[in-house]
DNA sequence: TAGATTGTTAATCGATTAACAATC
DNA sequence: TAGATTGTTAATCGATTAACAATC
């Protein structure tokens, strides 16, 4: 769709444009500048418009930004105007909370399945969807259209299984593993380290106790 | 500690290092030049000499890095020397399956409390932590030292239950709820958005569909 | 000593911000 | 029309990479 070559930084920061625009629309705010979103925001308005630039002219001069359009335009930039169907493979108390989350299945993430090792877990219905066995789980993926796996096991399954599923053709994983997947490229993979997450909010507390660091 | 001014992109290369140091040191390495490194790590060798220069001078001419040793520098940087008592608001699915991940006490972080308003919750122990109701948070705060609150609460709950955690004088909040929380710069928010982190896959997802993307 | 590899400076590259003409 | 605000080019800033002298 777009020309090519968009950064990264970019493509991180339009889930959060999509986020306030968002909130913009349920407050029913009909228009806005990328002056006032900056604001709110805390970016420059300049960011603002040559990020949405890299993929179209949204705006108007005079006006500003038609918020139901741009959220939506954005929307579509970020491919939540089609459908997926998501896996969750390992049903613990990650797995299922990301079953749970209602709010992926408004943006278009339909989870279609759950598997488990543990017999403990396996025939539990989780908002409709059966915990199933991981031996079915190369059956259940050449039978069904599944668009992503999202990864909840330990880091110790994590690498076998990542090849398994590039090997049976999945073309999104959401590795939840503390550790870097080693797939095909042809394959997407988005890390969350939860772990790594935690160390910078230490790294902030503890560089913080320091005052010379102050400003 | 460190003079000043280390740079986002630094801070947040560091857990990936020490992530693979700490795999290094598993399997009894001993040394490794940034070079190797950067083999593994997929990025530049110049880069990681770059950011450890940040901190100091680990490592030896001719020789490259003692693996235990960076591992441990690094820990120190990241503030992982200290231990950290850390409250979870929000006992669901993902609150528990915090509050279950057995590698963060290992790093230093305990759990000291859960809470939630859900009375089916309060008074169940996990990992030998019962949740409390939340009523009780202030009084718990007050009386307990708390260094982190992870708040795994609906939005709706969150930016009421920031402003209480930081008024109580909380310092670090890990916010798993999907918004930015408006708080006093004194205290240190480390997000962590989901919904976002799906978004920016199935952006990938959808612009690779795009044959002319390839390189 | 010779070889290897760091620490660090300099060069390049990319991303952010500023500025302003175009235009609604 | 006058005012506002975009889209876009140019300037600045910061981060990454390259290069190499220092040194183990």
């Amino acid at each position: 769709m777009q020309k090519k070559d968009i950064s990264k930084a970019v493509i991180n920061r339009l889930p959060r444009y999509y986020r306030y625009l968002g909130d913009l629309l349920e407050k029913d705010v009909v228009r806005i500048s990328s002056k006032e979103l900056s604001e709110k925001m805390k970016v420059t308005a300049s960011q603002i418009r040559q990020d949405l630039n890299n993929f179209g002219g949204f705006g108007q001069q005079g006006y500003g930004y038609n918020v139901e359009y741009l959220h939506s335009e954005i929307g579509k930039i970020l491919g939540l105007d089609k459908n997926y169907n998501i896996i969750i493979i390992g049903a613990g108390n990650l797995g299922q909370a990301l079953a749970n989350y209602v709010d992926f299945e408004r943006r278009g993430f339909f989870v279609k399945g759950l598997f488990d090792v543990n017999p403990r877990l396996i025939g539990v219905s989780i908002r409709g969807v059966e915990v199933m066995d991981i031996d079915t789980l190369e059956e259940f993926i050449s039978t069904n259209s599944v668009d992503i796996a999202a990864l909840t096991v330990p880091k110790t399954k994590a690498a076998q299984l990542a090849a398994d599923l590039a090997k049976w053709g999945i073309k999104g994983i959401w590795n939840f593993a503390p550790t870097d997947l080693q797939i095909p490229k042809e394959v997407t993979v988005e890390n969350v380290h939860l772990a790594e997450s935690l160390m910078k909010l230490s790294y902030r507390l503890s560089s913080k106790d320091n005052p010379e660091d102050e400003e």
